[in-house]
DNA sequence: TATGATATGTCAGCATGACTGACTTGTTCG
DNA sequence: CGAACAAGTCAGTCATGCTGACATATCATA
């Protein structure tokens, strides 16, 4: 297997090293765009036959991994604004894939929980993607899992990794890990 | 590291393996989410000052990895109709970015070219995905590069590996690699 | 050479999912 | 009590995909 250079090679090779490194970062660039977009293709095809788009994918998404969640941690995780959501997650709620209870604590805030027939949707748009990325893991060597997670993670910035964190914690406390 | 469990796994741990395969595939639907929503986050900023979008960037980095493409190749890799094409197209090239020439063997087809501007627009756009992939390279070590693109490639569907295949000929051809 | 196929360009209209800005309602807390 | 906060909503914009229809120039071939 060839070694990939360092940030910090010089020298006489150095040309061809950038040279190297440039074909390889390049073909990364590639890659992601066109896994990206098969990974999505899949649940986007059974999101049509309910009138849903992606953005409902990530909803249901994060409400199955996070239940519980308020609205307000939703708009954090996901990146968008109030208005975008509002439209989307009116549409789950309207057709019985998510529910909202009011937090006793704080009757300001809306708990949101899949409902029985959200968690089968949820589980049916993931059936693609695990199968991609279990095909995926075996083409790559699954000994390499920690290191494909490790890439992954750093591509991602502080305040993603810290929004994951905090997601990676709740699940422990609610699934009892 | 821990052994990544085998679709035939079977037996009294069985319902263990399921678990931590589940919480493996979550996870990593969640990391590509985060890190392909952040990897378009650099360029997205440079592009808005141009008043272009995504689809500006997808066309630039091609064109230049695949200098005297024909619009009929630009559709088949980005799959989208040439109408959406045409929009982004035509605004690229009254912006000087992009430059067509009329195939002489067949008069027929238009081959795309980037500017000397649109050269600098490209590298621009490429710079801050550079910089991700090459910390991200780091933190899983790079001597795991081919096990990342192993498990990238395998994520792609059919078509879309054939593609990035004539891709890399054209290439190679092109730049005498 | 006439005809059909091909490559490209274009018009008109539609849907989704982002966005900004402004505002309301209900609730909590100092 | 009043400010701050969580959520919901209205109105409008934009980018980027889509379908369907059609025009133009060029090529290939019967």
């Amino acid at each position: 297997m060839a070694q990939a250079p360092s940030a910090t090679d010089s020298g006489s090779a150095g040309t061809r090293v950038a040279t190297v490194r440039t074909a390889r970062y390049a073909n990364m660039q590639e890659l992601l765009f066109f896994a990206y977009r098969d990974f999505t293709a899949g649940p986007d095809a059974i999101l049509s036959e309910y009138g849903f788009g992606r953005a409902h994918h990530r909803v249901l998404h994060f409400v199955h991994r996070w239940p519980g969640l308020t609205v307000a941690d939703l708009l954090e995780i996901l990146g968008i604004t109030k208005q975008s959501l509002a439209r989307v997650l009116k549409q789950l709620i309207d057709a019985g894939h998510i529910e909202q209870k009011t937090n006793v604590r704080d009757r300001r805030q809306r708990e949101l929980y899949l409902t029985d027939e959200g968690e089968n949707l949820a589980a049916a748009l993931s059936a693609p993607q695990w199968r991609l990325i279990e095909q995926a893991l075996h083409a790559a060597g699954t000994e390499h899992y920690d290191a494909i997670v490790a890439f992954l993670r750093r591509m991602i910035d502080e305040d993603g990794r810290l929004a994951m964190g905090a997601l990676e914690d709740h699940r422990r406390r609610s699934e009892g890990d």
